[in-house]
DNA sequence: CATAGATTTCTGTAAATACAGAAATAAGGA
DNA sequence: TCCTTATTTCTGTATTTACAGAAATCTATG
């Protein structure tokens, strides 16, 4: 990792790190820290410079973060090589990932509990109720987030943000319980 | 996977699939999926009877269930085995894994952030100085996360559940915008 | 305190994933 | 069209993770 300032590491090396907890490839995390924090566009040979990875291996992470909508490519005139830039505002980016993340986790999963719950028809024992009456529990639960992320992605980043403030002083306003 | 009925297996896949794809081993998620719909408790033996692994993989997969804090062990009068309940609740479940992943993940980024920011110091030149400023906008979006999933889970679960269900309704109360 | 049953830890193997380097393909300019 | 340079795909290897089976440890009860 060369020609980036120790803090710039620090951090890129963390979000590594975190993507590979959360499913996401450790070079494609690490590409995407990278562009997130770099002002000016970079080509693949650059991030294949800075990060010490294989040209290889950068063109298919770069093209994985491009499937996810947060990074795109830029064509500068007069040079034939392709610039990379990620999205920088850090609201649209997470608008963007939560979109596909429901898109390829939550939206199988809402299909997959209808299914199952369908397939349980009427439960001919105990055990078999309950496991059906789990599913429906664990279904409606899916659809209040799905229905919730729908609800925010509809909204300006302002609104969006103001109901994360608030969290507790809408509470108050609609009258519901605090601990 | 012996003695489930389709609909139950069905489910049970599934939830290993996506488990995989947030950073939790297959044999995990399904232990638990099992779990959560059986309403009765189950001993290791019959786990591994269920879904066909090894005991030592369901021994193992049982700890990191209760390292979670989602399973839970009981004792039976009269039974030296140890037998395995799920959290049943689902508001409960995805109140633990929530804390959990904050402990795990959003805690540790925060700290790292505020490092990185630190260590960034007046930075001298201009990439730099948009790059930290890039970090303390990363960093601002996860205190927000995190303020509010400590709002929310200082709250009881009605209201909790009131706040995701209105939603929209939240941001007219409130007077923002509205797309 | 011995023993049978239950559980965990250890060790080796299999499978999946990550990744480098080479080869192939594509695309712009002479 | 040919050549140069950029990019992608292919192929093999290394690393990591998952997992089974065996061995060791623990625990309740006679």
């Amino acid at each position: 990792m060369t020609g980036l300032p120790p803090f710039a590491q620090n951090f890129i090396l963390h979000w590594g790190e975190m993507g590979t907890k959360w499913g996401i490839n450790r070079t494609v995390a690490q590409i995407h820290a990278l562009l997130f924090i770099s002002e000016e566009l970079l080509n693949a040979e650059g991030i294949c410079n800075r990060l010490g990875v294989a040209r290889s291996n950068v063109s298919n992470s770069l093209k994985e973060l491009q499937n996810w909508g947060i990074v795109n490519v830029v064509h500068l005139p007069g040079d034939r090589r392709d610039h990379f830039e990620s999205v920088k505002d850090v609201y649209e980016l997470f608008r963007i990932i939560a979109t596909e993340r429901k898109r390829r986790e939550i939206d199988p999963t809402l299909r997959n509990l209808r299914k199952s719950a369908d397939e349980a028809g009427e439960p001919n024992n105990p055990a078999d109720a309950y496991a059906k009456g789990q599913l429906e529990d664990l279904l409606g639960f899916f659809e209040m987030i799905s229905d919730f992320y729908e609800k925010m992605d509809r909204m300006p980043t302002e609104s969006a943000v103001k109901i994360f403030r608030m969290g507790d002083k809408i509470a108050k306003t609609l009258g519901v319980i605090t601990k």
